[in-house]
DNA sequence: GAACAACCTCAACCTCGGTTGAGGTCAAGG
DNA sequence: CCTTGACCTCAACCGAGGTTGAGGTTGTTC
């Protein structure tokens, strides 16, 4: 019973990589972190289910969108565990990103329009310029700015 | 010689972090680093040009904008030498971030509208899912779609 | 029944952008 | 002169998201 046409329902480390496109130390580390569970063998080699592969296609993909394996977690937790989750399920995890999404895109057009005004006057430094003083409500997880800055008391003249 | 009256053209790190808004501790990085420079006093204290005022304004800026420092090291490096930088040395510091930025908000973008199409599916793991295949380069079998993306500067592949 | 790939655990290491602390020195006011 | 706060260096540490390697076991194939 080796190949694949005699697969059974479980899924070795190696088989459960290469399908969901996330390497076996990942698989580990998420196992760790709680993000998916397996079953161990006689021997103590993990098995998984099939539907972690589900569970790491919405890893993946929500990582493309910069969300954190932290919120990632909460959101699978919201999973019902005494069944197998249908698309709906799938479904209402994703849309629970797009307001992130939104946000994200929505902050970094407004740095970007910042920005433009900046190029006219090359000020970056005065205590005017928007964009040297933006701290609103930066998001704070996904690809970029990871700490807010502090508003300035004073800033350079000149 | 000791209050802001007589103050000379040196800025002593205290002054200088408060002036920032960075940390007398982000100040030995970044001079670690390469991003800025100091002179010394005769018992070895550092002093800073006030033209690290704008230096500093650049990187907090250049920060926002969630350029690393590795990046914003090398804009710097293009300042000219021998002079102090003009406003419109700025200005085209400034301007190279632009397409940078036009690229994430694009790709941002195109994710968001990915999610909204897995949303009525509640795909996500489907081979034909846009998002899900973002970055695939398992793409095993079948004529995989190709990536709608890149992930964001160049991220290391397992 | 042996070979060998795939698996196991645990600990250490990586990057990034810094912060924290220990232990010691400098500079300015009184 | 003496105190005090600002400063110095160096090393260790943080957290996110894993990877790498050592040393040992399992499970499938020939």
């Amino acid at each position: 019973m080796s190949n694949a046409e005699h697969r059974r329902h479980l899924l070795t480390p190696g088989e459960t990589s290469a399908r969901a496109g996330v390497s076996v130390s990942a698989l580990h580390f998420y196992e760790r972190e709680g993000l998916v569970t397996s079953e161990r063998t006689a021997g103590n080699q993990r098995r998984y289910h099939r539907d972690v592969l589900r569970r790491l296609a919405f890893v993946r993909a929500s990582q493309q969108l910069g969300i954190s394996l932290a919120r990632i977690k909460e959101a699978l937790a919201t999973l019902p565990g005494d069944r197998s989750p249908t698309k709906a399920d799938w479904a209402r995890l994703s849309r629970s990103w797009r307001d992130d999404l939104d946000a994200r895109i929505d902050q970094l057009t407004r740095l970007r329009d910042s920005l433009d005004g900046c190029i006219g006057c090359g000020c970056l430094s005065l205590r005017s310029c928007a964009l040297y003083n933006a701290d609103d409500e930066l998001a704070t997880d996904g690809p970029g700015p990871r700490r807010l800055l502090r508003p300035l008391e004073d800033v350079p003249e000149r």
